[in-house]
DNA sequence: CATTATGACGCT
DNA sequence: AGCGTCAT
């Protein structure tokens, strides 16, 4: 359930950046012949031509949506170029996307506190870049405003008007306005530069939101799409919220969403400011009581994390109908597949980032033959990571077999698998001074702690790239 | 048994 | 540690 931070006191600069159809842009980039085309990259296509998992502006305007099968845009967009998602190890491979999104970190970590939020979104704190333009260089005149930064969206502001450029430049210049806009104008004109640079040296656009917190950068970074900025002044809040409809606002698209509508009569976020706190911590429990009483009133504390990196790496794969497992032997295969990619991904970490994962888990969805028990769930479980693509291979099928243990509860049934993965978590930076790296060892060695208990395993040599 | 593959995070 | 929720 979502929590109240407590909130700053000062005003923050906050942006979310996020990439337009991600996925997709890749592969224009990697053939222009699709630019500019209804395009849609899937996961594989075997079945009904494969689930979509990003869809270009231009096929979005023939009403193909993600999640569609690529036979079903097809029907509704006969000129589509359906592109797959690149396949090693017989499952899709997302390492290309993740690449690309680091270079995407890279450029837009170079102004403030950057948060890595997902493969294709970031948020940035710039306050203090915000801060240091109000004092060095101030925007003062419209025209010295650059295009990108003019055609920001503007909360509140007239956007009809054909005048709404000479609007919005005079909003971002206004020698009137308090400190707040002033500097909220300051970091549209930051994330608009930085946009323009994302573009230039990666060829990607993507959209921004620019607000005093995240839940409200977040909010509007979508509104006007693709490549195209929002700004959020204070003084538009209250009524931008007033009839936000409450399954828009993040944490709300699920489960608690759907209890504010239907047992509170909640339909916006507005509604929301006619309980009062304790009611809704009656309700929903302190957490989440306050942190709905906040929200209404557009106050979110959540700080900027200064984060580039995953805090995980996971590697999974479905087996649906027919393709289910249904015994040791193909679980097996599968599970050493997907620890050689886990293995290469840890690998590529260590190397690149200085970073060591310390555990290691195992998910999956497994059904009793023909039984009726569909309530029973395969049991996640974890054990220490020890690094090395066989060492990680036989630990996860330990943990698979005790997992299918606590499964079974020592019934003689019939069982099959319907999705695998395998998770690396727990990821530390390697300290960087000689004596703190012998410290380390000594404190963190995975020989002070058996993967699995009674483990019979030899010591094998990584074949990449080992810890020097 | 067909919205995948991946991630973050809160609760207990 | 293991489970559930939410997001895309």
């Amino acid at each position: 359930m979502p929590v109240a931070r407590p909130e700053q006191q000062q005003p923050r600069v906050i942006a979310h950046v996020d990439m337009d159809c991600f996925y997709v842009q890749v592969e224009q980039r990697r053939n222009p012949a699709l630019r500019g085309q209804p395009t849609a990259v899937v996961q594989y296509n075997d079945w009904k031509g494969g689930g979509l998992i990003a869809v270009s502006y231009e096929a979005r305007g023939f009403g193909v949506k993600r999640s569609m099968r690529g036979d079903e845009a097809k029907r509704v967009c006969p000129g589509i170029n359906l592109v797959q998602v690149p396949v090693a190890r017989d499952k899709a491979d997302l390492n290309l996307y993740r690449s690309a999104g680091s270079e995407v970190v890279a450029i837009l970590a170079s102004k403030g506190k950057c948060e890595r939020a997902s493969i294709d979104e970031v948020y940035l704190d710039l306050t203090d870049a915000a801060k240091e333009m109000l004092l060095q260089a101030p925007p003062d005149s419209p025209e010295e405003i650059f295009m990108e930064a003019a055609k920001s969206n503007i909360l509140g502001l007239p956007s009809d008007a054909s005048e709404k450029e000479k609007n919005v430049r005079a909003w971002l210049c206004r020698s009137d306005a308090d400190y707040q806009d002033k500097l909220l104008a300051c970091g549209a004109i930051i994330v608009a530069q930085l946009r323009v640079r994302v573009l230039e040296e990666t060829q990607f656009t993507c959209s921004a939101g620019i607000a005093h917190n995240k839940m409200l950068a977040k909010l509007v970074s979508g509104m006007h799409k693709p490549a195209q900025q929002t700004v959020v002044p204070s003084s538009s809040v209250q009524d931008f919220l007033a009839s936000l409809p409450v399954k828009k606002m993040k944490q709300l698209g699920g489960k608690l969403g759907s209890s504010l509508q239907d047992d509170l009569g909640v339909e916006t976020i507005g509604d929301l400011l006619s309980f009062t706190k304790e009611k809704l911590q009656e309700q929903y429990g302190v957490n989440t009581g306050t942190w709905l009483w906040k929200i209404a009133r557009g106050i979110s504390g959540e700080e900027v994390e200064d984060r580039l990196l995953p805090k995980s790496h996971g590697c999974g794969k479905t087996f649906p109908g027919p393709k289910a497992l249904k015994n040791s032997t193909s679980v097996k295969g599968w599970l050493d597949q997907l620890c050689d990619e886990l293995s290469e991904r840890i690998q590529s970490d260590l190397n690149q980032n200085k970073r060591i994962a310390q555990t290691l888990t195992l998910h999956a969805r497994a059904s009793k033959e023909n039984e009726r028990d569909l309530a029973k769930k395969f049991p996640s479980k974890s054990c220490p990571l020890r690094y090395g693509t066989g060492k990680i291979q036989e630990d996860a099928m330990k943990l698979f077999e005790s997992g299918l243990q606590d499964f079974l509860e020592s019934q003689n049934t019939g069982w099959i698998i319907t999705s695998l993965s395998v998770t690396a978590s727990k990821i530390f930076d390697i300290p960087s001074g000689t004596s703190s790296i012998l410290r380390y060892i000594k404190g963190h060695s995975p020989a002070a702690s058996p993967a699995i208990p009674d483990s019979s395993s030899v010591p094998e040599d990584p074949s990449l790239g080992d810890v020097p």
